[in-house]
DNA sequence: AACAAAATTGAACGGCGTTCATTATTTTCT
DNA sequence: AGAAAATAATGAACGCCGTTCAATTTTGTT
């Protein structure tokens, strides 16, 4: 790679992380391009000889979290593989715990507002299905009666009723549950559908 | 009531029609303070005599959503009491409709970013509650043997279980269910949770 | 060293919510 | 009814935002 790319592929880099810090420290809402060029070091129009603009580098560190979770998942999902049911509610639980102990990222993937004419790099869009094959391995394990297709929409379905009591839950502006219910509440809904579903 | 009252009751009626229409047409994002002054015919400093900022505002116009979706459940709860699962999967199927057919509105429920500081008014809060007990009525029924404050933390797993599947299914930017498969996994969903539960 | 090409810069732009000195209106008092 | 006081309405101006682009600096080539 020539001094140019590498020069540009570092501050590309340097941003992400700026954003990552920031939007951990002060949330989405306060992620300003100024405070980035300044924690980099760089120009306020830097910014956007690298990125195309403030939202394509917010996809950047929202894709740093995406991993994360994948991580999260992949640790959750090991050593339980012969537990189907045990699986999905750890990766439930999993699922609670990161949001919880990392709001602000995690809040960011949701919140973020991107311009309604564009759409998503497809490798957004990859990471979030690869959250989902977390699920369909052991829901697949669960119901080896079920049809790969139907086993693709259930898991769609559970991610999403997980995903809604967390989101619910960790916002104040909401009648979520307490905080201290959700594992419990995460684990007897698991359970419960899956005891439905396997009839 | 005095001229005075009634002029300001009047302008602040105007000022939440027109949020609420430009809200429905265009979405939370695009609404803007000097848009809704031209709608109403008022000055720009107006807005901020009746209001003390444009969250308010917002808010105002988000309480009109909420009592339409009280509505349109307590239309869906009418005429199955003797039939408490029915009503549960009713209420779940109308709450999607309804996101599904006002999809800004709904939206801007739950995208307007309240600033951190302040704290909601009682009265959105409990528009919130009002929803919770149409699922509450029901599911007492069918878990006699359940407490009421079991009952409580059920109806909200429920109510977030089934708010988060409508909303990523209805994001375009998540890997959501398919909008047409909704209504089905839903059903599925609520009946499966409640056999479970049952036990 | 001289030149061309490319990257960097930050002042300036347009748009936003909000403020406040000024103007216009309504109410009160004689 | 008219003058004075209180109240409401106004919109230019402010501060902040993301973004742009002409001018400048740095890098690469001959």
């Amino acid at each position: 790679m020539s001094k140019a790319k590498e020069r540009k592929a570092k501050l590309q880099a340097d941003l992400i992380d700026a954003a990552e810090a920031r939007i951990a420290s002060h949330g989405l809402v306060n992620l300003r391009a100024r405070d980035l060029a300044n924690d980099v070091g760089c120009s306020l129009g830097s910014i956007y000889n690298v990125f195309d603009d403030i939202h394509m580098l917010i996809l950047h560190a929202n894709m740093r979290t995406l991993v994360r979770i994948d991580k999260v998942m992949t640790d959750a999902a090991g050593g339980v593989e012969d537990k189907p049911l045990d699986g999905l509610v750890g990766l439930a639980c999993a699922y609670f715990d990161f949001a919880d102990s990392h709001t602000k990222p995690w809040r960011a993937l949701f919140d973020h507002a991107f311009p309604e004419n564009h759409d998503l790099p497809d490798w957004i869009y990859q990471g979030q299905v690869q959250l989902l094959q977390h699920i369909e391995q052991p829901l697949q394990q669960l119901l080896p009666d079920a049809q790969p297709e139907d086993v693709h929409l259930i898991a769609r379905t559970l991610f999403s009723a997980v995903h809604g009591i967390v989101e619910l839950s960790l916002d104040d502006r909401t009648v979520g549950l307490p905080k201290e219910t959700v594992p419990d509440q995460l684990k007897l809904l698991v359970c419960a559908c899956l005891e439905g579903y396997e009839k």
